[in-house]
Formats: structure tokens, sequence, C-alpha cells
RNA sequence: GGGCGCGUAGCUCAGGUGGUAGAGCAAUGCCCUUUUAAGGCAUGGGUCGCAGGUUCGAAUCCUGCCGCGCUCACCA
């Protein structure tokens, strides 16, 4: 960091400037934070050197983590880890701490797990006892000794040596709550780490359930890629982008909504079986379902239709089920997912088996072939319903998607795939040969969320032109939302895309369903939050 | 964006229909060599989210703002 070297040099390595600095990134409100205790524990760090430790070290050698030891000598009795002794040396941060006048007891943490030490003044002389006495909560030791059981049981640490590693020069939450305020877990997430570890269980599952895609698309013979999430034109799903720029080329460019288009760019090129596991990045609502960038599976099959990847997609998420939990049911509030039981239907036959007794007889097929009827079975709902949102003028094949959406989607619990969708919602799916107004298209719902989506890729370069050229004319009509013109694809796919199957699936909501979270901001570690209010005044610097 | 709710010590929370704040944990000092939400004695710590207003007096009542949560609308 430059400074003016021509004013007078401020206090720059003051203690109360450093404090005032640090307090400003660390804090939700840095003048409320007790300064005394940041102080208290850099003087006690300080006292740490003239004991002859270093104050940030460098590394430490250990023979165990916490959980080697628990598992391994957790069953042991007293007598078992007296002959022989088992000697170790063993880190982590301290998470209790019990003196009483010339030994004292603390808990270490170590990924997740706890261990007990007890620190006696006669096994680890003077110095070393001066050492245990200036330890804080929080704190980061390494510890050598052996094994034993105390008078109550527990297996514990017999220190004969304790090796400071790091300081916590901010207190830690109170032991017993924890840290529960929900704004303070998302800021915060490292302390929420800490405190909750329950919170490092949902994390270890979520990258569990992207090793288990992994394997298994790799298995399959895909191959993994990076495509642009810098996009000149936002395709490939239908949402509204985020906008950026870039200097140089001093040209605006969209975060990419989805890597669709470019996937399927190399099937053409010859990759046939593609994934990405990447983010996508959406400029809309926030809720419990939706986080503005959120991590998606796409894959790409070539020679593979709708059918054939709602296959691979099904038998992919009931092994990632089997990987992350074990078995074949998962929790989701009071009730209950069985993954080993899926249903499919299509689209039309789940509005008509889910549409209520009372907006009367159920629908006909014949109800979804024309503008006019589908209307009447609109105004039909919206009789005896909340109020579905409708516009006269959209394209009959929309209307009918958002009907699913209110009539069925909230029935949607168990897994259950849903198939052939309108033309009019999807530009980039095969149309059915004996119904064009119909895709081979499917998406996967569980727990009432959308979870997947997939269908027979759309390889002909004209009729690709045509559906780009009516979601403009839907853009024309004001909806934001649809599909660009995107020429640099068309001309792809006029080298030839071999026929293809392709899919997207939602990772944080299922990483939501594996682990009953009721929020995507509790799958995902740094979920967006508005900045923190920048903190103090014109006098929050050293005073 | 609309509706509802919340914001008090580092953390978890009381209090409140107006009289300028409490507990537990955490912290500091002392005692305690097998404790475990260790214990005992003592001590420090807060512009009660921010800004206005009403009032002799506001943490409390009113208004606005900020932040967070739930919910509805739009969206995966």
């Amino acid at each position: 960091m430059k400074i003016d070297n021509l004013s007078p040099s401020p206090p720059q390595s003051s203690p109360a400037f450093i404090i005032a600095v640090l307090f400003q990134t660390a804090c939700k409100d840095p003048l409320a934070l007790d300064e005394k205790i940041y102080e208290l524990r850099r003087d006690k760090l300080k006292q740490i050197e003239a004991l002859g430790q270093q104050s940030y070290p460098r590394q430490y050698n250990f023979t165990h983590t916490i959980p080697d030891i628990l598992a391994a000598y957790s069953e042991k009795t007293a007598e078992q880890l007296e002959n022989p002794r088992v000697n170790v040396r063993v880190a982590g941060r301290i998470m209790a701490i019990r003196l009483m006048g010339k030994a004292g007891f603390a808990h270490l943490q170590q990924t997740g797990q706890r261990l007990q030490i007890y620190v006696k003044k006669d096994a680890v002389g003077e110095k070393g006892f001066e050492l245990y006495k200036l330890l804080d909560l929080g704190d980061h030791i390494g510890v050598s000794g052996y094994l034993f059981r105390t008078r109550t049981g527990e297996l514990t640490v017999h220190v004969e040596e304790i090796t400071f590693l790091a300081k916590d020069l901010l207190p830690l939450p109170e032991k017993w709550h924890g840290l529960t305020d929900v704004e303070l877990r998302y800021r915060q997430r490292y302390v929420d780490l800490i405190m909750n570890p329950e919170v490092r269980e949902v994390f270890l599952k979520r990258s569990k359930l992207i090793q288990s895609f992994r394997r298994h698309l790799d298995s399959h013979g895909f191959v993994e890629v990076e495509t642009p999430m810098m996009q000149p034109i936002a395709g490939g799903a239908v949402a509204r982008p985020f906008i950026t720029h870039h200097n140089t080329l001093d040209m605006d460019l969209f975060l990419r909504i989805a890597p669709e288009l470019y996937l399927k760019r190399l099937t053409v090129g010859g990759l046939d079986r593609v994934y990405e596991i990447n983010r996508n990045f959406r400029n809309e609502g926030l809720g419990w379902r939706w986080n503005p960038e959120f991590t998606m599976l796409e894959f790409y099959q070539a020679y593979a239709n709708f059918k054939d990847v709602m296959d691979l997609t099904q038998s992919m998420i009931e092994q990632a089920v089997k990987d992350v939990t074990g078995g074949t049911k998962t929790k989701w509030g009071d009730q209950e997912i069985d993954w080993a039981n899926w249903q499919r239907m299509t689209m039309r036959e789940a509005i008509i088996y889910f549409w209520p007794e009372s907006a009367g007889p159920k629908p006909q097929m014949s109800d979804f072939a024309s503008q006019d009827s589908v209307k009447a079975l609109v105004e039909r709902f919206n009789a005896v319903h909340a109020h579905m949102a409708y516009d006269p003028n959209e394209p009959a094949g929309k209307t009918i998607a958002n009907l699913f959406e209110a009539v069925a989607e909230e029935h949607l619990l168990q897994p259950t795939i849903i198939y052939e969708f309108p033309t009019a919602v999807s530009p980039l799916s095969k149309n059915k040969p004996d119904e064009p107004d119909w895709t081979e298209r499917w998406e996967i719902f569980a727990g009432q969320m959308e979870l997947a989506n997939g269908f027979s890729e759309l390889n002909d370069p004209e009729e690709q032109r045509r559906r780009f050229e009516q979601q403009l004319k839907e853009r024309e009509r004001g909806d934001q939302e649809a599909h660009q013109m995107d020429e640099d694809y068309i001309r792809a796919l006029s080298y030839g895309m071999p026929p293809a199957g392709g899919v997207g699936v939602g990772v944080d909501r299922l990483a939501m369903l594996l682990t009953n979270s009721r929020t995507i901001r509790d799958v995902i570690l740094f979920p967006l939050l508005r900045p923190e209010k920048a903190p103090g005044g014109e006098d929050s610097e050293g005073k």
C-alpha cells in the first residue's frame, strides 16, 4: 500500500489504528465491539512470544488428527491405553477451557470433532503452564502427550508439551447457544462453521453430491469442460441476465444464465459426451428456492434422445442419494421423500390428474388444443383458486405451462418426471413428430421444486432460427426473458450437430432436499446479502 | 416491489402500556492438580439498529430510513 509521504505520517502502526481497521472489516458494528478483548488478546500474544513460542508458526507436525484418535481409541479401556502407552501429537482449536489452579482441561476441535486434553503443571513445566494460562477460546494449539481416560471415563490427551499455533483475537459466540443469528451466520460463515457442526455436515454432503455426479458421468464416458461465464449473448435459458463490462475491449458482457449453447457447440465439435458443473447467474428475485448465482450440472449425450437422458438422470440422482445419505429416503420437513419410487406423467396428464375438484370436471386432452379452450380452463381454475397470472395475448403453450405450475407443482413432493412441454416455452427442444406444438422435453420435480430439465436437443439450424425469431416476437411483446438471436450458435448447428439429449440439474436444490434445508441459503456457503453498512463515521479511525 | 415480524453487552436472551438498563455465557483478578454448560468470590463491559418528532423526561410512544427473516408477486 502506497501512502502519501508528503503528509505527516499518521500513526498507521498504532494499535488503535490497526484495531479500527480490523474492526471495520470484521464486525457488524465496529464501535460496539469490545475493543478491550481484542487488545487483551494481543497483549497475551506478546506474552506468549515472551515465553519463547512463535506467534504465528509455519507448521505443526502431527501424528494423528482428532478424528484419527477418536476412531482408533474410543473403544479402548483405561488399561489398554496404559499398556502400551499411546503417544500422540495433535492440533486443534480450543473450544472449551477449564483451569483449576495448577491443572486444567480444554477441548480441541478439528475437522468438526472434539478431543479433551489435560494439562498439568507437573507435566508441562512452569513455562508450559504459563502458556496454558494465556490461551483463549478459539486459539489454535498443538499438543504432544499420551492418551488416558479421566475419572469420568473421557478419552483425553495427557499433555507433556504445548505448541502455540495461532491466536483468536475476536471472541467466539457463546458456547451453549452458539451462533443463531441468521444474518451473522451467512455473513460470517467461518464462525458459523466453527460453532455449528450441522452446517459443516450440510456442506460435506453437498460436496459428496457433486463428487457422485462427477463419478457417475465420468464412468459413462463424459468429459468435464468449462465454458464461458461471460458471454456476449446470454442464452440457453429463459431469464434476465446480469450485465458486466470489459474495459480493454470496451464491451458489455452478460454473466451466463446457462452454459447450454456452448456445450452444444462442443457436441458439434465432436465432444459427444460433455458436462459442466458450474455457476449460473440470473438477475431475478430471491426466495427460499432462488439465489442469484446457483450451481448447475449440465450434460449432453450425442446419439441419445430425451428418454435416454431421462433414464440416465434418474439413475444418477438415485445413486447420488445413496452416496450422500446412505439410503433411499430423505426427510423434507415433516414429510419424507422416497427416491426409490418415481412417477412419470406428461404435463397434460398432470394438469388433469391434479385438477382441483372445486374447479369442475377434469380437463380433456382436447382442452389443450386451442387458445380458446385453454383460456376456458384458466378461467375455471382462477374462479376457485388463487389467481394465476394470465395474459390472453401469450401463446397457448405458455399458458398451459403456467397452468401446470399453478395446478400441479405444489403436489409434486415425491420424485416425479413431467414430460412433453409446450413448444412455446421450449425454444431449444425438438418437438414431437406427431404433435409439433409439444416437445420431447421433461423436468424432474421433488419437494415441490423443479430439480432438473432435459430434452431432445433441437439440431436443425433452420428450425432453430424460426424458434429464435418466435422468441424475438415475444421479446417485442414485452417478455424481457425471451431468448435472443444467436447467429454463431445457428452457424454451429449449420455444421451439423449430432442428435443429442441434454440435461440441466439444479445442484443447490438437490442439496437442499438431501440435507433437509428449507432455504437455498443454507446450502450456499456465502449467499448474496446486502453489503454491510459502512462502519462508523469520520472518527472511526484511531482516536 | 407489497404485507407481516424482528433489531437491547462479543454471543444467547429478559425488560418495556414513558422515569436514561438486567441475566447467563464470554472477558478481567483471586482460590482450586481428573474437570466437562466445572465451581466459589470479586470486577469491568451498552449513545437499547440509525435519524427525526411528541414529552419535563424515550430502550419504551409516533414518523422516516437501514438491515435481516417470513410471505405474496416474477423467476430454476
